[in-house]
DNA sequence: TAAATAGTGTCTATAAGACATTATCTC
DNA sequence: GAGATAATGTCTTATAGACACTATTTA
């Protein structure tokens, strides 16, 4: 949600001040958003990620991103970082953002990381949950974007420092996992506790025992947090019930 | 510490691609550098904060930053945002940004937050100790410098959204404080147990039971996080063990 | 000696890890 | 019925909060 920005008192002097204002006295970055866009499939914590045709980079694969829209003067100053990430996900996935986890990571912004000019990027997450995946309509042709498994990607593998990113991106996820409800962003919305625990279990890359993680689950039914959703997982043994996130989704 | 840039092959086609890139046929924002410099000083969080003496927001008080260093060209293309926030807080306090803890808090962006031009300032969070705070020398004039306490400011009192920027670096202080060593950039380089305890109460708001408080720190002693130094810390009544930070300090 | 507070110990509740056991389905 | 795994329960250990108590100094 855009706040309403900043109102300073402009008095006769500052609105003069203000006029003389010469943003172009000294050089400026380009800034752009990139998203380290995640999903579970496949048994695979993967990222969205787009094979540059252009060089610098060419033919490696990239994070999906683009330049900030700055606005002309004072009156129009553009986009917000949060709406461009938003509308980086949505050009790329076809997805409404609103459906999606997403929030900033951090700024990444070494001199030299673009090898053309100095970029500074602000970096996002964004979780998809994978019963939407098979929905995503990339937003250029779809032989040049994948979802590639986080787990394949070797370092050289990807454009710029977007390993980095990804890497930063993934160590914050598994962060959040535990006291946040990001997990929920990452199952279909209804799931069975094995089907969350496997989302656990792959994204921190260890085994959880299935008992105590069921135990930490139910004190998630006790808050209000999950509530059981009708019928039944039909799996290739015993039926498991099956929960919903019981906040609006 | 700069790293050494990523180097993709250039081929010939590259190098010509790259030699037309036109960076300046889209608008750029001004990308500044923040700093929210926290000390513990007579019992109170405070901020290092600058009084403007130029609109907008002449008068009030700001954050120390400035505008990243952005170089004209591929080969030179400024500096890191790291330096870039060591710089800010080396010129504004005389301190060598080796002893304090500094650390990027995140991209604050939002169109509007500066009513000249669209700036987008990637904030970042210092840590200075007590024992240095009277070595500081303000960059500019003494008289313009200050070091508010947080629980006294208003979020009418700092210019753009500035507040909210400290808003956030403390939350993230006070999220730091149980499971990492920020707690030891708040305090002299010797202290006693009360002493590091105050400093938690006073970042987090709360009180602390000591009996509790002394438990947890003793698991740090036995970790070799901490260990006791020469002396006794005299006070008004019974004087205390005094403890130094093990790592190299 | 009184006041203050550094420092110790205890009881309880909660949560996590390891692991055994039962229940219920599909094939 | 066999195999698989969902679901439950138990034991142990670690940690946090509340709080009573002792120790040692200054004034």
């Amino acid at each position: 949600m855009p706040r309403a920005p900043a109102k300073p008192d402009l008095d006769a002097e500052e609105a003069e001040l203000l006029a003389r204002y010469r943003p172009s006295d000294f050089p400026r970055p380009s800034v752009a958003v990139d998203v380290v866009i995640f999903t579970v499939v496949d048994a695979e914590l993967r990222v969205l990620l787009v094979r540059r045709r252009e060089p610098p980079f060419r033919g490696r694969w990239a994070l999906p991103g683009g330049f900030v829209r700055v606005g002309e003067g004072p009156r129009d100053q553009g986009e917000d970082l949060d709406a461009a990430a938003a509308r980086e996900l949505e050009e790329e996935t076809g997805l409404d953002a609103r459906s999606t986890h997403l929030e900033q990571l951090r700024a990444f912004g070494r001199a030299g990381r673009d090898p053309r000019t100095r970029v500074i990027t602000i970096a996002y997450v964004a979780l998809v949950r994978p019963d939407l995946v098979p929905r995503v309509r990339p937003g250029g042709d779809a032989d040049r974007t994948a979802w590639l498994a986080v787990s394949g990607i070797g370092r050289a593998d990807l454009a710029f420092d977007h390993a980095e990113i990804v890497e930063v991106a993934r160590r914050r996820i598994v962060a959040r996992l535990d006291d946040s409800d990001v997990a929920f962003s990452l199952v279909p919305a209804t799931f069975t506790i094995p089907e969350l625990r496997s989302v656990h279990e792959i994204v921190t890359g260890a085994p959880h025992d299935p008992g105590n993680f069921r135990r930490k689950f139910h004190r998630l039914i006790e808050l209000g947090v999950i509530e059981q959703a009708p019928g039944k997982r039909i799996t290739a043994s015993k039926p498991a019930t099956v929960y919903r996130f019981a906040r609006s989704r």
